[in-house]
DNA sequence: GCCGTTTTCGGCCCGACTGTTTTCAGTCG
């Protein structure tokens, strides 16, 4: 990929452009813009060259006919020539210096022109030896924190997995709403985004007495330290290694501010220059006409209004095409949680689940469940207690027995088969026509090259015995890499031979994710989005399935869980 | 350097908080 490599080379020459004297300040948000929107794309630059040329790039966002040149350049001759004139002028680490918390480019500059720092190992140094506090502009204070600011980058890369820093934003909202100081209460920002990953949680309350609510949260028991704190914003250290803004605004804000700090930058921006358009002004307070009067309501959906869009929900609020769709009201219809009537995924301890099949079933009709089915481990995942042929067969006959007995739930026989390395499944045909419907995922050999693994997968698909595949790329939040496949092939397959795709909805997995969801769509396939539970609690893992199909702009209409009982089994057998 | 249903020139999001200051620049989201 391209487009990770060039957009931090815009980057780091947005941070020269930046310390450079004069103003360039447009131009450095120009750069800026064109690397984020780099970043963001799914196709890497070179194909889009390769097809379209110097046009093609220039119908990126943010990027004109200046910077598609120097892509150009870059791919033609792996070099910038202006990023390496400027870089001979500014020989340092701009991209990890600016990683630090409070060092920006012109900082990180003046360092380097009054004592010579270059890397982030050089300022270590030079702030431990208290070489930071005599230059000018600089004190005690901030040679402390830049310490602390190196200290913390080097414990704690990366982002948080959404199903940490979910339960703790809702713990704290918990805790707030409990306190008595607050009315409202919201989790905003990527987690309300239900982002797979969330850089740091945001909190927004109308209270009051905000300086009772920031003494309230700076003495939280979640909280490790505090970052910050002002009168209306404070942010803590939570133990779980992250930060926490907890913003108090007026009531009469609470819309603006919510909408504000939920859309990704991108999203935000277009709004924002929406609102211009239309001679408005649109900041955290509220949506200001030109006497400076709050046209903002109560609610986010006033302020879309106002501005002549439909609202979409927060985990859409990406700048993925949904602000131009939202202007022509054509926003498409996408999954949400009251749609589920069932879960296709489910472990018990017949397998390595913690809890029987009973329970499992109880607990989903209190979810709110209609059916569930249950997919144990077969023989191969001897770690994980799979079942033989044999063993399936009693299996089967405990399902029924709880199932004669269970109220308001209907309980599906099935299995979790693998996928073994040649691509056969892990049980006997007989065994396999016996079920209910099937599901199939690979679990062994996950560093298989590209070409066998993707022969493996389809060959499997190509069986006639798989409903659903299962976490079709393998991969796991923030700990694993997906497994070498080639997915179109992989949709292609799905949708010749009828099988749905699983959005696993397990925080650790969420497989397939979002950008993954939005190309399988262009493919006639259905989708199963499912828990994978492997306890009772487990079971509410739905929402995370349900909130990255909304992410990847699924249809209810293509989900097969959203189906009632009965058109469930009519898609079953069709496609056998 | 990008962009366009009021523009091909003249705009470009904007406010909170901090440290080191004697009124503000830098950073962040």
């Amino acid at each position: 990929m391209h487009n990770q490599q060039i957009a931090e080379i815009f980057d780091e020459i947005a941070d020269m452009l930046e310390v450079e004297e004069g103003e360039h300040r447009f131009e450095v948000l120009a750069y800026r813009k064109a690397a984020l929107s780099l970043s963001g794309l799914t196709e890497d630059v070179s194909e889009i060259y390769g097809r379209l040329g110097i046009n093609g790039l220039t119908e990126i966002p943010g990027i004109g006919k200046g910077l598609a040149g120097k892509i150009a350049e870059f791919l033609e001759s792996g070099k910038m020539s202006k990023y390496t004139a400027m870089k001979r002028k500014y020989p340092l680490d701009f991209k990890n210096l600016t990683r630090i918390q409070g060092m920006g480019s012109k900082k990180a500059y003046r360092l380097y022109k009054e004592i010579g720092i270059k890397t982030v190992d050089d300022l270590k140094r030079a702030a431990e030896k208290h070489m930071i506090r005599s230059i000018a502009g600089f004190g005690e204070k901030s040679e402390s924190d830049i310490l602390k600011g190196i200290y913390l980058l080097q414990e704690n890369q990366g982002r948080m997995p959404l199903g940490t820093a979910l339960p703790e934003a809702q713990d704290i909202s918990r805790k707030l709403a409990d306190s008595g100081l607050v009315e409202r209460v919201e989790i905003a920002g990527s987690t309300r985004r239900m982002r797979e990953t969330v850089g740091d949680i945001d909190i927004l309350v109308t209270s009051g007495s905000p300086d009772k609510v920031m003494r309230f949260v700076s003495g939280i028991s979640n909280a490790s330290g505090i970052v910050l704190s002002g009168p209306t914003k404070t942010t803590i250290r939570l133990k779980i290694g992250l930060n926490c803004d907890i913003r108090v605004v007026s009531d009469s804000s609470f819309a603006a501010a919510l909408q504000y700090f939920t859309g990704n930058k991108d999203h935000n921006v277009k709004v924002r220059e929406i609102a211009i358009k239309k001679g408005y002004k649109l900041n955290e307070y509220g949506l200001f006409d030109s006497r400076k009067k709050n046209l903002a309501g109560k609610d986010e959906a006033s302020i879309y209004r106002k501005l002549g869009m439909d609202i979409m929900p927060p985990e859409m609020r990406e700048d993925r095409g949904e602000v131009e769709l939202s202007l022509r009201h054509s926003l498409p219809e996408v999954i949400s949680l009251g749609a589920i009537k069932g879960d296709m995924h489910v472990h018990t301890n017949h397998s390595d689940g913690v809890d029987s099949i009973a329970d499992m079933a109880e607990y989903a009709r209190r979810e709110g469940r209609e059916y569930i089915g249950i997919t144990d481990h077969t023989k191969s995942e001897y770690i994980a207690h799979g079942m033989s042929d044999m063993q399936f067969l009693k299996h089967f006959s405990e399902i029924d027995k709880v199932a004669k007995s269970a109220k308001g739930i209907t309980l599906l026989k099935s299995a979790e088969i693998d996928i073994l390395k040649d691509g056969s499944l892990d049980l006997k045909k007989s065994t396999m026509e016996m079920m209910d419907y099937r599901l199939a995922a690979v679990h062994t050999s996950l560093g298989m090259a590209r070409q066998e693994m993707t022969a493996r997968v389809v060959k499997a698909m190509e069986s006639g015995y798989v409903d659903i595949l299962a976490h079709p790329t393998g991969r796991l939040v923030n700990s694993r890499k997906p497994m070498d496949l080639d997915l179109e092939r992989v949709f292609q397959a799905a949708e010749d031979n009828g099988v749905a795709l699983e959005i696993d909805g397990h925080p650790d997995r969420l497989d397939l994710n979002d950008e993954n969801i939005m190309k399988a769509i262009k493919y006639k396939v259905m989708f199963s989005i499912d828990t994978d539970a492997h306890s009772k609690s487990n079971l509410s893992y739905m929402k995370y399935g349900v909130s990255t199909a909304m992410r990847g702009w699924l249809g209810p209409d293509r989900v097969i869980n959203a189906l009632s009982m009965e058109k469930l089994m009519k898609w079953i057998s069709s496609r056998k």
